[in-house]
DNA sequence: CTTGACCTTCCAGTAACCCGAACCTTTCAT
DNA sequence: ATGAAAGGTTCGGGTTACTGGAAGGTCAAG
C-alpha cells in the first residue's frame, strides 16, 4: 500500500512516517516500480506500536529500544521494565515542575485584581518583590 | 559590565543573553570602546525578570508581553491576569497530559515482571493487545 | 487531455536554547 | 616581555520531533 493509505491506518502522518525513515527509526520500506514505497500491513503494525509508544511518553529513542526488545524474542522483560520507569521518573520530574509552577502562578493571579487598575502582584514578584 | 558578570547576576547564561537579544526579548545593550557589551543594573533587573517568568512557566513570547507590560505603568491589572491565566490553562492541560501517561505505563510496568522472562505486558500493549 | 489526488525530494521553520570554531582583548604570572 | 588563561566577539550548526511548502513525477477518472 502507498503511504497515504499506510498513514490511515497507523494514524502516523505521511510526512512523520518518512521522518521516521530518514531517522532511521523503522527500516526502508520497498519501493513500487514508480518508486513509490510501499507498506505491508507489518510496517503498519510498527508504525502503530510507534504511534502509542510516543503517545505514552517516550521519547523516540526509547521507541527505537523498544522495537528492538519487541523483535528480540529472548530479552527479558527487565528490559523494557527499566525503559518504562525510565519515562514514569522523567515523567514525574516534569509533573513536579509544572505542579510547582502552577501553584506559584495561581497564587499570584489570584492576588491579582485583574481590573483597570495598574498594580499587580504578577508583575510584582517577577520584578523580585 | 561585561556578559559574564551581567549572566551570573541575574542567573541568566551569557549564551541566553546574547540570544534573547538577538529575538528582540531585550534591547541591544551599549557597546564599550572594544566592542563589548556594557550592561547597567537596569539590564540586571530585566534579565532577573525574565528568568523568574520563563521559570514559572511563561513562554518566551508571554514575557516579551509581561515585559511591555511591566514598562507600561498605565496597563490595567486585567491585562497582565490574562497572560497568567493562559499560561496556568497551557500548564493544566499539560499535567493533565502527563499524570495521565503516567497511570497507563504504571500499570503496565506494575504488571511486568521485570525479570529474565520475556514475556512482558508493555510490549504487548504497545503491539495492540 | 486535463484535472485532481497522490506521490517524490529537499529546504526551511518551530521553541528555546547549547556547543564549538575561529578570532580578539585583557589580565596575570613568570 | 611574554605567553597563557580567561574573558569577550560572531557565525554556523545541532538539539527534539516534527510540520509546512515548493517543485515536480504519477495515476485514475471524466
Amino acid at each position: 500500500m502507498n503511504i497515504g493509505q499506510a498513514a490511515e491506518r497507523s494514524g502516523v502522518p505521511a510526512k512523520t512516517i518518512r521522518y521516521y525513515e530518514d531517522i532511521g527509526l523503522i527500516g526502508r520500506p520497498v519501493r513500487a516500480e514508480n518508486g513509490y514505497r510501499d507498506f505491508s500491513d507489518a510496517d503498519v503494525h510498527t508504525l502503530r506500536f510507534i504511534a502509542r509508544a510516543r503517545g505514552l511518553g517516550f521519547s523516540v529513542r526509547e521507541v527505537g529500544e523498544l522495537l528492538a526488545l519487541y523483535q528480540d524474542r529472548s530479552r527479558a522483560s527487565s528490559a523494557v521494565k527499566a525503559v518504562a520507569e525510565q519515562a514514569i521518573n522523567r515523567i514525574d520530574t516534569k509533573i513536579g515542575e509544572l505542579v510547582s509552577m502552577r501553584s506559584t502562578l495561581s497564587d499570584l493571579a489570584e492576588r491579582c485584581h485583574g481590573d483597570q487598575r495598574p498594580d499587580c502582584p504578577i508583575l510584582d514578584d517577577l520584578a523580585g518583590r
